[in-house]
DNA sequence: AACCGCTTGTGAACGCCTGAACAAAGTCGC
DNA sequence: GCGACTTTGTTCAGGCGTTCACAAGCGGTT
């Protein structure tokens, strides 16, 4: 078989490829059958330059002259990221950010499936949310080894966020996404990735108040951040 | 008076500052008063020179042979934040996310307060979230201008997402955040950042799937994303 | 009063990512 | 069948951010 490019793909062009596929999804329920960089590159907010790299490392998956299949490269980028078999996540932290992300539709529609809820609150334990039963924390690691999670996301409290990722990491998880605003410690082999809210409405505060010229420091952008201004 | 530098503090430092402010609002509960550059980046999840670094924007702002003062450095870090005064933010789409957010204790004790909660639901419109009564979409404008808020959330479904931004930029809001799966389209003066919890998911599922060994793809490392492995 | 150790603050190198310009390639029209 | 146009894929340079390493400065001690 021929050896397959040993390609790096930066992290930062893995986060925009799962735009990119969002994008293409609604341009198929559109009917469209094709796009060009341009297009698809405004509709994700990228410079079409930087898209046409970020694609390039998928190896050729356009025709020139004419554009983008858009659903040759759904296929494609749906195979490189890995949606093509449903991934079992188990979520911890059963509270109104907890519950919020247990029943949004929008991860079950990509491959995501919440396979288990633990709560260590006895007043949530038993309840439903989004149609799945919440366990009790104490059975973590039971849920973990019956579904053979590898996803985990940790909506804890803070104080209590690191003996969660201990335990999940123990049982066999890989991959966390963590919301608790703490730095949490993980073995090598492990990644975690972190969204904090409150950090994201400090910065708009920030740059609410370098606006109103009460100081003179200015921040630099940071386009990855920020939405394009055309 | 003395010039104040003209200091350009990247957006990075930014977020990271604000993550530096929590730490210190956890040392300063527990009695501590004073820390050293290594500490406070073992807890923040970063490194020590890069926390110096980003410091030093600030000015000086340590004793050298000594570390920084608790209190001192979270003083400072506050005033450069703009976390003095409370700032008024309004949030569109009151769903199970926006309900979290509204109701998320960690941004009223951080200088956020919600003043405005909105919705088009009628089911929706007329309850309370957060203690905060829910008003209708139409109200956008009025809402906005009678408490002079400057900053939006928006958690509404995407189809609706860049009439609601619209809206909220004729109406005086210069800072949104976006957690609506789209590219916002906005003036030059409009900072406007994204939150895209399915795009996180997602590259969890790809790192998975990159250590299952099914592809030989590595992704290459991106420091700021990612959690340390101490 | 001077020395020593500790910690900050900064200067420089390195690497990554972004944005633009160019060449390759395929299609449509004649 | 040939030419011209369109769009991709790639190469190059520029900027930004991170990291390492060293000098500067302060407190405590003798």
């Amino acid at each position: 078989m021929s050896e397959s490019r040993p390609r790096i793909v930066p992290e930062a062009t893995v986060a925009r490829l799962a735009v990119y596929l969002r994008v293409l999804a609604g341009l198929a329920d559109g009917g469209r059958s094709s796009v060009s960089s341009g297009e698809l590159a405004s509709a994700a907010g990228v410079n079409p330059a930087g898209l046409r790299k970020d694609l390039s490392y998928l190896g050729p998956c356009g025709v020139r002259g004419v554009g983008y299949s858009v659903a040759g490269l759904r296929e494609r980028l749906t195979e490189v990221l890995g949606g093509e078999r449903s991934r079992p996540c188990v979520l911890v932290g059963i509270g109104r950010l907890g519950s919020a992300l247990a029943d949004y539709a929008g991860f079950a529609s990509r491959g995501f499936e919440f396979v288990g809820l633990l709560d260590s609150d006895p007043r949530t334990v038993g309840t439903e949310v989004g149609g799945l039963p919440v366990h009790p924390a104490e059975e973590l690691e039971a849920v973990v080894a019956r579904t053979g999670a590898t996803i985990g996301v940790i909506t804890t409290p803070a104080e209590v966020a690191q003996t969660v990722c201990d335990r999940l990491v123990a049982a066999g998880v890989r991959s966390i996404l963590n919301f608790a605003p703490v730095a949490l410690t993980v073995p090598a082999g492990v990644d975690v990735r972190k969204v904090d809210l409150s950090v994201e409405l400090q910065v708009l505060a920030f740059l609410d108040q370098q606006r109103d010229g009460s100081a003179p420091v200015v921040a630099a952008l940071r386009a990855d951040a920020r939405e394009p201004v055309r």
